[in-house]
DNA sequence: GTTTTATTATACGGAACCGTTCAATAATGT
DNA sequence: ACATTATTGAACGGTTCCGTATAATAAAAC
């Protein structure tokens, strides 16, 4: 009947926490540390033990928080996903027109996706996602559908505001956001190194605009 | 000053094919079965043994086509962009309206994007242009700048023929493509198994439909 | 001090696989 | 017949690496 924590030490509600105490902090470091070999070098070339080796621990102790090398790689997707779930929540576009508030979006989009690490994060995801699909909806969840959301909601706003006029603000965003990334999406995963490109890229820019202004001519009403 | 062919046989320009002749359908059966074990599971995944027992050769046969592992590699990927190169240039969109030369060219583009060998193809592809730049650029110019061109050429054509009024057709065709992909490509790349959803998409069909939609309201004439 | 638990360093078994070697065989010419 | 080249099957050295085990050490409570 009592709580199964309390019943284990008889007296008090208080774990004793006999020996040696875990370091919590080991746990994310461990977490970090796989993140960068996974997503650098892929699963299959990473090592336990060289991740151990970047988290200054041993390769032991990586065992004992993660059974095994699969379900490291699921948690170390997680932890990426969280932390753009917590990048993706700052995302409160506001004041100004709303042109200049779908150019500061898209923008914003670019910057965020033409990033070195979230191009090697999405390749390497990709390919693991072919026999671990939860990890697959995991990021879809905490990244794109996330962004589709908070654009539809933009333009939602902006429809009860009379800004704009859309029938269905849902196809309307994916029209948007498809405009925004265009073909560079693929020169982003297949072209030379990203990290050789200019940030900001000029071109960019020049994409985002004028996609804009194309959804404006249709959906804007001045 | 002589050529260096003619040069090596003394008297005659054609060469003796002294023993046992090279089976020439080898190396293609060894690409395509390299292409089915790299783009299923992965380069890493893959052995040379599983590849040559699936095209029912020996191994050493394998190495004597093919230098090493990687060079296998290089050569399948050469070879499905082979595949794609003449996939594509049967693409002549011609009659009817431009509404539905365009929707037709849409629904053409995700009937190819979508299929699942062409999904995993870009996955695993797309991991590896990471060290090996070469390969990804050999499908971008292959398969996407491909059909880029093929779209810009339609839309150029239409420009001419007064059907439709735009200054600049590149950056058109690259905001018509990226909207009849949309938000859908990501969950092409990350979401359940392809093979799962239904071909031919109702989605995909109502996506295609209202890009051509919005396209067209900005630049047709009517 | 002792006890208990976390962590490390090291080593190990076992598996997978790349690339090579070698002897044997097959398929063509002369 | 013979010579020559392609191909095969099998075995091998070497490497990498997962996951586990073991003995020693570190950090806490008592």
């Amino acid at each position: 009947m009592s709580d199964s924590k309390t019943a284990k030490t008889k007296p008090a509600n208080v774990i004793k926490a006999l020996g040696r105490p875990v370091d919590t902090t080991k746990s994310a470091t461990i977490l970090n540390a796989a993140s960068h070999e996974f997503f650098n070098v892929g699963f299959a070339q990473s090592s336990i033990e060289s991740i151990a080796a970047r988290a200054g621990v041993s390769k032991v102790t990586v065992y004992n928080r993660f059974k095994t090398k699969e379900a490291l790689f699921a948690a170390a997707v997680g932890n990426e996903c969280a932390v753009m779930r917590q990048a993706l929540s700052v995302e409160a576009t506001s004041g100004g027109t709303i042109r200049e508030r779908l150019v500061h979006f898209g923008m914003e989009m670019v910057a965020f996706l033409w990033r070195d690490e979230m191009v090697r994060f999405e390749r390497h995801l990709a390919v693991e996602v072919e026999h671990n699909p939860e990890i697959g909806l995991l990021f879809l969840d905490a990244g794109p559908r996330r962004l589709h959301q908070a654009l539809s909601q933009l333009l939602d706003e902006a429809v009860a505001d009379g800004e704009l006029e859309i029938d269905d603000t849902e196809q309307a965003a994916e029209h948007l956001s498809g405009m925004v990334k265009g073909m560079a999406d693929l020169e982003r995963r297949f072209g030379a190194n990203i990290s050789m490109a200019k940030i900001p890229d000029p071109k960019a820019a020049k994409r985002v605009n004028s996609a804009v202004d194309l959804f404006l001519k249709s959906y804007g009403k001045c």
